[in-house]
DNA sequence: AGAAAATTCTACTCTAAAGTCAAATTTCTC
DNA sequence: GAGAAATTTGACTTTAGAGTAGAATTTTCT
């Protein structure tokens, strides 16, 4: 059903204005990707969109706003993905993996970019993002200690578990482009397996 | 045995020379690893021995070097590590497991940092550390087919299969701390069990 | 001790890029 | 199509931090 809002959205003043700052957030964010935040500028930011340094502070108070909602979009993705529940057959692993495919999926299909320049950001702001993807790590490192209470993931530090698969995860983000013979499905799988055979019990 | 060399180096002025540069260098590393290169600057570099800012450029040439020589740090230290030859009892998997431990080791209990931000470095520069990396990448993915070969590795994309738990490494060195329960010796066992069985045969 | 070499410092300059502002342009409303 | 609101721009200012020069200090050597 196409809602009586939507399709007013694009005479919608507000709606236009935040689909425009959306824009530049995702684009900023492909590129802070690939180039880091520091080595793009904002004239690199504007060009991409073809606009002006300048026509950006229409949309962001400054650069570091910019980064802070790049993160955020990132999260804000995860958080969406962690909270589809496991269905009643499925045990630890076979939730982690669920859940890790879509984790892969969103970094290889949609534009979302994991970012690693945490300390760029100052105070408060820092703060809700060390504390976002805090929460998040919190959230699988209980997934997988349910697998452990189930059997269907073997014992040790649920913790070091996590973080060698996230590794992989913050890696990939790194390393792939989009372009290449390795799509988005084939990593996919070939990520869901190596985890789980990595951790299963 | 201490040879005549090694006896008279604190009397060498260029073995004096070089440690301090080094020292310049693995000082700088850690900070980078730790906050970032953009956001450490030459006067905390410099206060962090005790020296000003226009000290430091007695040792070198500008910032980039440092970033450079830093890279160029770790991959001597992991090529070092690759150098030793499979013992003839040792299948790919246990020889890669073997591998695996000491870069681990190497990033948990030795200074030496892997650092990321390779973009910060320009032309020939950006070059040669691409290419340290990549040569790397290689070697390792070279092990894990022969591993394939001997079918102590299962099949599949051997990229693929270096990606993820490479990704672990990259991962490890940017939370790891040093303080922590967490020790490098319970790292390094618990992420070689997680590598073994995550793509063993 | 005194000269020479090595090392470090103070006090600058220079630059890239963030951020600002008033004016120009485009888009929407009636 | 006129006026208002939204958007974009060119031409600035500002600033943090890299890099430099020459003097001052410390170390080494005979």
């Amino acid at each position: 059903m196409v809602s009586a809002a939507s399709v007013k959205a694009p005479f919608d003043r507000e709606i236009q204005f935040a689909a425009k700052k959306r824009a530049v957030i995702l684009s900023a964010a492909s590129a802070f990707r690939r180039r880091g935040y520091h080595n793009t500028s904002m004239t690199d930011i504007g060009k991409a969109l073809g606009l002006t340094k300048a026509a950006l502070y229409y949309y962001v108070r400054n650069k570091e706003e910019i980064l802070f909602e790049s993160h955020l979009m990132a999260y804000d993705s995860m958080d969406e993905i962690l909270k589809s529940p496991p269905s009643q057959s499925q045990n630890g692993l076979d939730y982690l993996e669920f859940i890790f495919r879509q984790f892969v999926d969103l970094l290889t299909q949609s534009g979302v970019s994991l970012l690693t320049d945490v300390d760029s950001l100052s105070g408060d702001w820092k703060t809700e993002i060390l504390g976002r993807r805090n929460a998040i790590e919190k959230r699988v490192i209980h997934i997988v200690e349910q697998g452990q209470k189930d059997e269907s993931i073997r014992g040790g530090d649920s913790r070091l578990h996590v973080f060698f698969f996230m590794g992989a995860l913050n890696w990939l983000n790194a390393w792939f482009d989009g372009e290449g013979r390795l799509n988005g499905e084939d990593i996919a799988n070939h990520f869901a397996l190596q985890l789980r055979d990595g951790i299963s019990a």
